[in-house]
DNA sequence: CAGGATATGTCAATCGTTTATCATAAATTT
DNA sequence: AAATTTATGATAAACGATTGACATATCCTG
């Protein structure tokens, strides 16, 4: 039943256990000739070391906790798929940690992957007043985030995004330019996506128009409301802080006839590869992804090898204006 | 630096170290009293047991692997968030592990799956030729491929489906109908849809006009030979073995001025919540997710109880075809 | 109040690996 | 040939929790 263990490995290449070890963790006087031997045996016997009893060393596990909302949103998915092949890439191993928007749930998660000893965490969730992020020992790294004192954010310029976005749908014509985002409860610098918006307006000296809609709201509830804003008829552009949301408004504004961009100019946001490949059409400010992931994973890497190294509070990527035939 | 161990919890609440394991494991005789000192004890210490320790005493690990191409997919997005919440909520955790179609990375992910001592795998990627599965005595359940004999395969009504969606199109009056799917090299029940669509184009006397693209084609390549496919102008309707391919279809057949359905029927496969609740005019066969998720993991935990269990080679979920206006 | 049931404690071994300490032996240098 | 350096082994104590064996004390019940 119980799998093969270093004293097997030992036993098979004729040395005592100690060596073995060494070979392992790669310590002490060793010959090349015993080196062999032991890497040999390791293959024969198809030996993997015990991680917890290693960990229980000591050794760290190689684990990386990662939380987000849920991975079945394509931005959410594409952030994790990428994270997660870049950890393993440097020898970690991914917990997943959909967070699914609840509160308690993430609690939970957290004191999880401390009793699972991970390595490190890399949070992007929406939950807000988690006490627990302030007291956690472990490295973490926040993405687009506030979690407490001392946790680097990571994020992209969303107020330069939001500007981006709606001084284009103003240069193109629009001048009822409603804004469609999430209530900002969360206390992210996404919300400064909101007022990037609002400052453009405020510079053209027109109206803002403002729906927020909760992030919890199913598709369906944001579709219904999306379509009695249109049917108003009250606008002419909208700029939605995220592409799904975006492809909604396509959607209800072609159940109501308007022509696009003629009669309803859109942008989204976020710019995923896969609204890239399947709604190229789409107008939308790009996130800068592989950016995020590198960036999140480095500087998550530099604590938990020196948990005291001096990081910034906060760290903003640039964002690209994509054009589409939407705007 | 290290955290709270048992014996401080012990000290705490004024009882022995075997008092509080009593507690935590719950055996041996104890009063309501000590059980609530314990508690309150660990509450306030934020106790929680050493999850490596444990397990290095053969207490499981409450880990399960999770083995997919890549969560950046919709459907297996949705299909990886949904099986993780259902076994968080079972009191497991997840690894994700994207096997990126490299055979290379989920051979390595085996090993790491079982160096870390996970209770089960659920594996549903599509390599062929991973020998490892063979001696893998690890619980395992796969999802819509063939890995080795003995491991239950949770699977859809591929033929079914096929016959479904080929035999609707011909209904709504196509008569030069094209399939467009992968290579079937993987040995997997998915291939069947394949055989459905051959099928019916043979009940019906009609020539099969069969398109494999390779499952690495980016997704600008496949719209590439699309486009190819449609300028010939030989088709009026496809049958896609997956809605991204669909979507493809779509979105090349509105650049070439094809009305949809007058000139061109479309029909897509999975029916993820995603796509329904963004591309809710696509005609689609559903795939049941929410039933694959239980019977995974009901079929592994059961697996994990009782390694001998006799599960059956082979579950087909029904299939069901969504009328939407591609056809 | 005897005797079983209940409640708790002490002690020690165990899980698989790491690592420090000592010891010893061979190989290499001076 | 003596003195180092290199190579390996034997032993044992961790890491933190679990659990069986055994001891003891309190409780309840007939």
């Amino acid at each position: 039943m119980m799998g093969i263990k270093l004293t097997d490995v030992a036993k098979k290449a004729g040395v005592s256990a100690t060596t073995v070890s060494r070979v392992i963790n790669n310590y002490g006087y060793l010959s090349q000739k015993t080196i062999d031997k032991v890497h040999q045996a390791m293959e024969e016997l198809n030996y993997q070391p015990n991680s917890m009893a290693r960990s229980l060393q000591g050794k760290g596990t190689q684990l990386i906790g990662l939380i987000f909302p849920t991975v079945s949103h394509p931005f959410f998915g594409e952030l994790a798929s990428k994270m997660e092949a870049k950890l393993f890439e440097k020898g970690y191993k991914t917990i997943l940690c959909d967070s699914a928007n609840d509160k308690e749930k993430e609690r939970d998660y957290l004191r999880m992957l401390a009793a699972n000893k991970v390595d490190g965490i890399i949070a992007g969730a929406h939950n807000l007043g988690i006490p627990e992020y302030e007291n956690v020992e472990l490295p973490i790294i926040s993405f687009d985030r506030y979690l407490a004192e001392g946790i680097p954010i990571v994020s992209s310029d969303s107020y330069q995004g939001g500007r981006l976005a709606t001084e284009h749908l103003y240069q193109r014509g629009g001048r009822k330019i409603a804004i469609i985002t999430g209530t900002n409860e969360s206390d992210s610098p996404t919300n400064q996506r909101l007022e990037g918006y609002l400052s453009i307006l405020k510079e053209h000296q027109l109206e803002p128009m403002v729906y927020q809609f909760p992030l919890d709201h199913s598709p369906f509830l944001k579709a219904t409301e999306i379509r009695q804003i249109l049917s108003k008829n009250e606008i002419d552009s909208v700029f939605c802080t995220d592409d799904l949301t975006a492809i909604l408004v396509i959607n209800k504004a072609q159940e109501l006839g308007l022509k696009i961009p003629e009669d309803l100019k859109v942008i989204g946001y976020d710019g995923t590869e896969f609204v890239q490949n399947y709604f190229p059409q789409l107008s939308t400010v790009l996130q800068p992804i592989d950016q995020f992931v590198d960036l999140l994973i480095d500087l998550l890497i530099k604590r938990i090898n020196n948990a005291d190294v001096d990081l910034d509070n906060l760290y903003q990527l640039p964002v690209k204006f994509m054009q589409g035939q939407t705007s």
